[in-house]
DNA sequence: ACTAAAAAGGATAAAAATGGTCCTAAAGGC
DNA sequence: GCCTTTAGGACCATTTTTATCCTTTTTAGT
């Protein structure tokens, strides 16, 4: 349970990639997939999802590729897993309260919401700045 | 992501519910399932890995049914969710660690390792025992 | 012994999620 | 106009999830 999907991975390894690159390069997503050891057209979705987002700005054609929008510093883990994955959540109560009729007065659901306020403590407090530079990833 | 599944919620309201019994009460699956809105095939499959896990004993034939083998107090969330969903870990690297070449070097790694840590800590300090006397589950 | 009750275990299956691929279109540089 | 590169949509195979069903085994009660 709780496992971050191939997607998630790939996110994650993808934008510390081109974390690595001076601030303001682009990169090609080719260069990137092929570094980062990721199917290119699975992280072309993934970057698309990015550059909605305003994690990373994409430019076509030749020349093209993509870069980052935002300083690395500026991104969190959280906000990158999240991006691909959805809200972060233990079970299927906490993210809409409705959900759950039980919430109310579930004391398992007390502590699902517990896991998950610590793991996005967490993952807030991680930037993709500090996993670029700590990191030796492929 | 990091969602429990239906067999991991079914798991933990199903031993809520015969914790609720008296100690050593036999319970019927049929009822259990019914008190829970739980599927009863799927509850009885969830059932045989309890009884194989030491969690519950199960008696066949008339008069027969299920009781907790141990008291509520002495078994935890966390035990519950792992046995029926596996090991709780947020990415692939963690339960074993040979599996990602890149545990050593990886600052994604030990993030992933600490947002396990402290969820592990949460479901080990919650007994079933608290659960069914707190929750107004259903 | 017979019967009914109840769990055990295995096979099966529909639905959803996962992990991609492929193709065409659009945009930009030359 | 051509080449490069991303955008977006359709598609698809595999795996996982979420069950259901059937037969067997065990036990209690008569």
């Amino acid at each position: 349970m709780m496992e971050l999907t191939r997607k998630g991975e790939y996110a994650v390894r993808g934008i510390i990639h081109l974390a690595r690159q001076p601030y303001g390069n682009v990169a090609l997503l080719s260069d990137i997939a092929e570094e980062a050891d990721i199917p290119q057209t699975f992280l072309a979705k993934i970057f698309q999802q990015f550059a909605k987002l305003g994690f990373v700005n994409s430019y076509r054609g030749s020349g093209g590729g993509f870069s980052l929008a935002r300083p690395a510093s500026t991104i969190t883990l959280r906000q990158v897993v999240e991006a691909v994955e959805g809200p972060i959540a233990p079970n299927r109560c906490i993210p809409e309260a409705d959900a759950c009729q039980r919430s109310a007065t579930c004391a398992v659901h007390t502590v699902w919401r517990r896991v998950q306020l610590q793991a996005l403590e967490i993952l807030d407090g991680v930037t993709i700045e500090e996993l670029a530079r700590e990191s030796n990833i492929q």
